[in-house]
DNA sequence: AAAAAGATGTTGTTTTAACAACCTTTTTCT
DNA sequence: AGAAAAAGGTTGTTAAAACAACATCTTTTT
């Protein structure tokens, strides 16, 4: 089920195309590569004039600093697009990397498809449109959810955050995340065994239960409404 | 100097636009309004389905947190524009706060003008929706970069994370900012207090010099050239 | 100009989380 | 299956930042 076309019609980005365009006019300009576990696909300050759909394995975006700490700032599934922020932003140098957090294969397109209205038939070029719009909307919109989180200053704030965003987000107290402990502890900006610690504590305090990524919220009333998503 | 139009000229999401089409399809779509310090234009849960363009004054992005916390998000002032974000998401309800940080007044456009193609001219069309592209990737980027600094463990790096940023856009090493203390440590998420004293250290060390908001780096040195930008 | 309000800087104390070192469990590889 | 490696959990120590309380300087108001 993982065929290219099929991981396309699954994309927030292509959404509502129909099938004629996608395979006649989207796909064929599409290129296949594949990279291995730790390959970059952009460095900061590469200028980036593509994009890219991930179709199998996970593209990791983070953040190196001078001092060589470094910081997750996403993580990208099958379905997710890459690059469509810095094509839009025309010309502008990436202020992240992208690397392969596995063996990855992605569709890559030239950024044109995206920015050059005639490359299109005229409907087309119309849902792309807002497929775009909302796409790069909600791309924003998940900034500002981590941001939420980071801005909490203690670290079970932050854990608590995240998890509920998540369980908000799937529909259930019970859910698996997407990450390691030590991903988790990246993505949250904490300490990994501090973050192990305070785990181990909410889990005594009754908050939450969790065996390896698999974890439930208890604290069953109060959940905040802010959070909601339906991401690919 | 600062007219309705001449504000609109300066502003990215209209860049471009002849001065004939703004006079004649954009300006009218336009209402004024006003607000006394501490109105709430947006508040967490509203279905936004306008924008505007800040006139004068300034809005405050914030969020608030259950436990009464909130933190500073953002801060937009004249030629800035408002809301466009929660208009391309169409029907995402808003995750934050946007309060008038003081006597203000902006333009307030219906969010059809976005959305709708139909609503302007062909040629303009193209031109507005090249911009709002870019816009919302330059939006989306101002949060990557705020991210960046909070990402940053030490209340050192975050701060010296800013100030590199700021002068890095001014092309300057002495530069005003736009916040009070209190609203720095704010954004920077931090207390008001330690930021205080982390500044005066960092003077005594010779890194800066600051009085009132006007700051001046003097690490001459070791400036990361993955920040730039170019916001009206 | 005096008074009040607001913003900023200073100091000492307390809380918190980072860190290091180590142990246990799970997964992967041959 | 057994060894090796990776991931996750535990503990005590240390460093950093929050916090509170106060002092000083600025701006606004009357």
């Amino acid at each position: 089920m993982d065929t290219p076309l099929s991981v396309l019609k699954q994309c927030r980005l292509f959404r509502d195309l129909p099938r004629e365009t996608l395979e006649r006019e989207v796909l064929p300009r599409g290129k296949p590569r594949d990279y291995e576990k730790q390959a970059v696909l952009i460095a900061p300050g590469d200028r980036v004039d593509w994009f890219a759909v991930v179709l199998r394995g996970k593209v990791q975006i983070s953040q190196i600093f001078s001092d060589g700490t470094s910081s997750l700032m996403d993580a990208l599934g099958p379905g997710y697009t890459l690059g469509t922020d810095l094509v839009c932003t025309r010309s502008r140098r990436s202020p992240y990397y992208a690397v392969a957090a596995g063996p990855l294969r992605i569709l890559r397109f030239p950024g044109t498809l995206l920015l050059e209205p005639g490359e299109l038939s005229g409907e087309a070029r119309e849902i792309l449109w807002r497929n775009l719009l909302t796409h790069l909307s909600h791309d924003s919109l998940r900034k500002h959810y981590r941001l939420a989180i980071l801005a909490r200053r203690g670290l079970r704030d932050r854990v608590l955050v995240y998890l509920t965003m998540q369980a908000e987000r799937r529909g259930t107290s019970t859910f698996r995340i997407p990450f390691s402990r030590e991903e988790l502890a990246a993505f949250l900006c904490v300490n990994r065994s501090a973050l192990s610690h305070e785990l181990s504590r909410m889990e005594q305090e009754g908050l939450i239960r969790f065996r390896k990524n698999e974890f439930t919220l208890l604290s069953a009333g109060r959940v905040r409404s802010t959070w909601s998503s339906s991401e690919p």
